[in-house]
DNA sequence: GTGGCATCTTGTCAGTGACAAGATTGGAGT
DNA sequence: ACTCCAATCTTGTCACTGACAAGATGCCAC
């Protein structure tokens, strides 16, 4: 191991985002990520500051995994609530940091341009709402709720075991419930 | 000051409480409650063994209040979802303990009972959902998920400025989008 | 090949959670 | 009134943490 570690800052995000998906933001110390990187316990300030700094460039990071996840998802309403919920059971260190402002800096740049990006595709998606019109607040953050109050809920285990253990496949006839009789209705 | 506190318990919890809505969870130690409370800094430990333990009354205490606020919202599905973003805003430093699982023991007896009690509440409140057929449990967890996540985002403040400042307003329309044309459609 | 700079290390400090052992006190039983 | 006991609180201690300062190392542009 030479005095450089070479790529350490990509290895102490992955090794956070691991130990946060292991047991949350708050068990694991910016020392530990140190020792298993096999580095001192100082270098990881070098790159970031401290651990806020570390969440931040956490944090910004899952909002571009985000953007692409969703973007990837194509235009329908439903496919992109269901790719909410996909993004942040199978990312899920990246989505609780992410909603956590508390923990990192929210005026971040990095973080500022890609939850804007990840905004744009999420507004996208609810035009494609059975029924919406043109500035429909409503429709579009009950929308948003929605998927973000499932994604939440499960994550939490709060839901009751019948819904199943894909998050995906449950989330799906609960998205279309927004979805139910609108048209027909001619709202 | 004698040596017995008197109301240390009592002291304790409501000194995390305020510390909890202030700065949130991760910020403040039993030592710094201790020292609010004009006590040694081991006294909160005899009556809470530890952190975990402290945020455990805190999470079972919320989860009785969330219990009465639901009540006393009456029986219709859009007066309980509106008073669950209104404890959410209003007592948030329960609020947040509550739906941190990884914080406190979930299996802890006394909230195990708060929690079922807040359930059973929350149940009840979506019969009265608009076209709502037994077993519907999609439905129920579209209004809960939607109350929740709302909730949620308006506690990260990532929500638009244009929904206003009254919490409780602004759930009211995006709450009701789960009824429309719900009945009309007869579904 | 050398000077500069990003990278990483060593050293240190106050503060923290957790535990152990001892001091204080109110109150129940007699 | 007295004793004793259990709940309550204190003092003392330990390994660990985040943060900062100062120094060592080595890559790279020139």
């Amino acid at each position: 191991m030479s005095y450089h570690h070479g790529n350490l800052r990509r290895t102490i995000i992955d090794a956070a985002v691991e130990a946060i998906g292991d047991t949350g933001t708050a068990t694991w110390s910016l020392r530990e990520l140190a020792r298993r990187a096999g580095v001192s316990h100082a270098a990881p300030a070098h790159h970031f500051g401290d651990k806020a700094g570390l969440l931040t460039a956490v944090a910004a990071e899952g909002f571009e995994l985000f953007a692409d996840a969703l973007g990837a998802a194509g235009d329908d309403f439903l496919d992109v609530g269901v790719a909410y919920v996909r993004f942040a059971v199978e990312r899920r260190a990246y989505f609780e940091v992410m909603w956590s402002p508390e923990l990192y800096d929210t005026d971040d740049a990095s973080v500022v341009r890609a939850r804007g990006r990840a905004g744009e595709i999420l507004v996208s998606g609810s035009r494609s709402l059975p029924g919406n019109v043109e500035g429909d607040w409503a429709g579009a953050i009950a929308a948003w709720s929605t998927a973000h109050g499932f994604a939440n809920l499960w994550l939490t285990g709060a839901l009751p075991s019948f819904v199943g253990d894909d998050p995906a496949a449950a989330a799906r006839p609960v998205l279309e419930v927004l979805t139910r009789g609108r048209a027909a209705a001619g709202e």
